[in-house]
RNA sequence: GUGCAUGUAGCUCAGCUGGUUAGAGCACCGGAUUGUGGUUCCGGGGGUCGCCGGUUCAAGUCCGGUCUUGCACCCCA
């Protein structure tokens, strides 16, 4: 055999059992943004590489999954030599790209808006679930492809929305029985800090050391704030913020009163607030916590940031997101507001399997198998199984009148519960004998009698 | 992008300081059992030891490169 082949690093395939398993997950979450009224819209996987440059900061620029375009390619070959050696080999010269993969779909989605702003009523209930893809480095739960499931909604300050978004990840990750934290904090009160320790100009180092607390520890962190150049004396003052331990309310009282003389802090503390207040009144079943080392990376974010990640799981979050106040302005469209946030379909499904939370019974995808006995049998069971489709029931023959073995190994195989044996006395007496595979009881019954049982 | 590990049958892994035709369990196929599976017994197929090169009389084993997967940094779903 020739050189087996391979797809590319941080790519998978899906199997059948795998796909079985992908679909529960996404269909669950589909179901649950529906609940709530959102509709789902689909964007291209390739966007002009100027909509995507520049949305997520230094480091997500260099994740972008370059390409050129055939035309730009072929306008610049020399020879016909160079020409056949890069058709051949897929050779590019340096040249700036014209397009790019989508890195995630909240900013294809800004633009999205401010293109359709016309026929869309606001605020606009979204939701999209596709593929996204990241040259990153591959590692447990981090890919170069991978589907995101988002729910945004645009055109709405309301802090109703954050509220919102927090009972569907509630939602979501009870249904999937996965046991989690939401962690709640807002870049308002972290600039807030900043502005209560005199240091503004540093607001991205700052939130960039804070977020490696629980790492690195805060000796590190303060060595770290040093070298970038913070004083000595803020450096003091957010320690004694840092090393507030105590219950959300308990920190959100503390907060409130030393940050009650900043402008932007207060104000975050006040939507902080808000968004508590909310939620403490309806029934939230997963752990939530206000975290002030939560930053998140992506530089569009202005307000609220959530992140979920599982308990017992070491995968990193699992759901992530935030408002942004001023995305659609970039594409001309400004003072649109949008708060949102992104399942990762891919990392669930690694926390479940880890987990072994999948229920048995979404694993078969058929419900009844017809044994084959041989031609006779044959034509009177495809009437049988037509019926069964008829009333919505998943059925298949089996293709040939192999061993009894083997067609009962099938269906052990794809976990089908019953399965059917018509032979010559049965086809007689005009009746099935099935066979529940897990209990192995047979019964005889009227085809109207199985599908009554189905 | 930087540093460190890893790779043997479809899967999980043995294989000693280099030494005949590279093994096990599970899975698969066939038989015991011509209409009864998931438990038993017997038999069978399947490997260019990730790939390329080097050292050696001899390489799965040692060396170099490359790819894959994983860990840390970074960032994130």
């Amino acid at each position: 055999m020739a050189q087996k082949p391979s797809i590319p690093k941080g790519t998978r395939d899906f199997s059948p059992i795998e796909m079985v398993r992908r679909s529960y997950i996404i269909n669950t979450i589909k179901e649950i943004f529906k609940l709530y009224g959102y509709q789902q819209i689909e964007t291209p996987a390739i966007e002009n590489l100027s909509t995507l440059l520049g949305k997520y900061g230094d480091e997500g620029d260099k994740l972008l999954y370059k390409i050129r375009s055939n035309k730009s390619l072929f306008s610049q070959l020399g020879t016909e030599k160079e020409r056949h050696i890069r058709k051949v080999y897929n050779f590019w010269l340096p040249q700036k790209s014209e397009m790019a993969l989508r890195f995630d779909l909240t900013v294809p989605f800004a633009r999205y808006v401010v293109q359709h702003r016309n026929d869309i009523t606001f605020p606009f209930k979204r939701y999209q679930i596709q593929p996204v893809w990241r040259a990153d480095r591959p590692q447990k739960g981090r890919y170069r492809e991978f589907f995101q499931c988002d729910v945004d909604v645009i055109g709405s300050h309301s802090l109703l929305n954050e509220v919102e978004l927090i009972q569907i990840i509630n939602d979501v990750f009870n249904k999937l029985q996965i046991n989690n934290v939401i962690k709640i904090n807002n870049r308002k009160v972290l600039y807030g800090i900043a502005e209560y320790i005199g240091e503004t100009e540093k607001f991205t180092e700052i939130t960039v050391a804070i977020d490696k607390l629980d790492k690195i520890g805060i000796e590190k962190v303060k060595e770290e704030l040093s070298v970038c150049g913070l004083s000595k004396k803020a450096i003091d003052r957010l320690q004694q913020i840092l090393n507030f331990k105590g219950t959300n309310e308990e920190k959100i009282i503390f907060l409130d009163k030393m940050l009650e003389n900043t402008e932007t802090g207060k104000n975050g503390m006040d939507e902080i607030k808000a968004v508590f207040g909310y939620l403490n009144m309806l029934s939230i079943f997963s752990k939530m916590e206000f975290d002030l080392t939560l930053a998140r990376g992506l530089d569009y974010y202005t307000g609220a940031i959530i992140e979920v990640i599982a308990k017992d799981v070491r995968i990193g979050s699992i759901c992530g997101g935030g408002r942004y106040d001023d995305l659609t302005g970039v594409f001309g469209l400004p003072d649109v507001s949008g708060v949102g946030v992104s399942f990762g379909a891919d990392r669930i499904y690694d926390v479940m399997m880890e987990k072994n939370l999948f229920p048995e019974e979404t694993l078969s995808t058929t419900q009844v198998l017809f044994i084959n006995f041989g031609k006779e049998e044959e034509k009177y069971c495809l009437h049988q199984v037509g019926k069964l489709r008829a009333a919505g029931i998943n059925t298949e023959i089996f293709p040939e009148a192999a061993k009894l073995k083997k067609q009962l190994n099938y269906a052990n195989n794809k976990k089908i519960p019953f399965v059917v044996l018509v032979g010559e006395n049965e086809m007689k007496e005009n009746v099935l004998t099935v066979k529940d595979m897990n209990s192995g009881q047979q019964t005889k019954m009227t085809i109207n009698e199985l599908k009554f049982r189905m």
